[in-house]
DNA sequence: TCCTTATTGCAAACCGTTTGCAATAATATT
DNA sequence: AATATTATTGCAAACGGTTTGCAATAAGGA
């Protein structure tokens, strides 16, 4: 179930971070590997447990740390997910397309949706406000078909844009 | 600076409540009518405050109970706000018009904003993934005309359908 | 008015995240 | 290559927002 990650920014997380004067240490390469990796959006502490396969001694402070910065240079997203999966936040490499995350409600199935209706809000803020948008997120509740239950059975569901499915999570709302 | 309130539903939270089996307490009704006069997003240490102004005994637990039921009832919102003004959440009653919540990352100036384009993505959801959108929570970070500083000076800034100004928060990111 | 049970207040726990600090290691300088 | 500089790390402890357990209280139905 992987994400939209196919559309990929030029220059990865390590050159960025090496422009910008930081120091490319193990931790940190680890952590920017495993971000760039990921299949779905991952959690400070998946990304640690991740890390530690690889360097048992990491401490979830340098994963912390290092999200930190990234967030700071704009080459990740911080995600919520409606909160639906928790109260922690998600990460994912900022994508080039951009895209929403929808959650149903009822069976806590996560996925990514792209329609050109995100950028048209982006146009809109811009002209009427003179505002520069820097980062959408968009994060939607819903019921998915499965969940809305036998009355739709019948009805033919459009894959359309839905970019693919991430995860069934335990649900909270 | 009051939020885009004035678009009111029908019936109140106490009404709502009561339709559902929920006891009318003295507590839950002083937090009902804080949200719904609230000038401005409220978190729960405000909503608190806010409380014990009229009613010191009230105590935190009372205000998260009360507000994760109405949460569960869909009759308030959380918003994150992007996280700009802290880690904790945001609440509004829900209101009938859609509405996204715009902060800029340089002065924490944040504000409400409505446009077509919002209801696009839900039918967009509906049509091409046969979803059914309960909540959509659109969060935008970008830059305000003044905070872009001396180039944009000269430019007519117009109001649009920029709805209200909120707070100038202490930004974060 | 009594009964039932939802709701409250208090206290403590919880959990994701941040901070202080000394040890370590990446880069710049020689 | 050796050294100096200082960003980054790991450990431990704190932090802050939110949740939980439990006994006392009070709302609404009988
Ligand atoms: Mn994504
Ligand atoms: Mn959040
Ligand atoms: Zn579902
Ligand atoms: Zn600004």
């Amino acid at each position: 179930m992987p994400m939209v990650h196919n559309i990929r920014r030029q220059a990865g997380l390590a050159e960025l971070a090496q422009q910008r004067g930081l120091r490319l240490t193990s931790q940190r390469r680890l952590i920017f590997s495993i971000l760039e990796s990921a299949p779905t959006h991952l959690n400070a502490k998946q990304i640690l447990e991740e890390a530690r396969k690889q360097d048992p001694g990491i401490d979830q402070v340098t994963v912390y740390r290092n999200l930190s910065v990234m967030k700071r240079m704009g080459v990740i997203d911080e995600l919520d997910l409606l909160h639906l999966r928790g109260e922690e936040h998600y990460y994912e490499v900022r994508q080039l397309r951009e895209h929403c995350h929808v959650g149903c409600l009822s069976c806590g199935q996560m996925f990514e949706f792209v329609t050109p209706a995100m950028k048209a809000i982006n146009k809109a803020l811009e002209k009427e406000c003179n505002y520069k948008v820097a980062y959408a997120r968009i994060e939607i509740g819903g019921y998915c078909a499965k969940c809305r239950g036998k009355e739709e059975q019948g009805k033919v569901i459009q894959k359309g844009k839905r970019v693919r499915s991430l995860t069934s999570a335990t649900s909270r709302i």
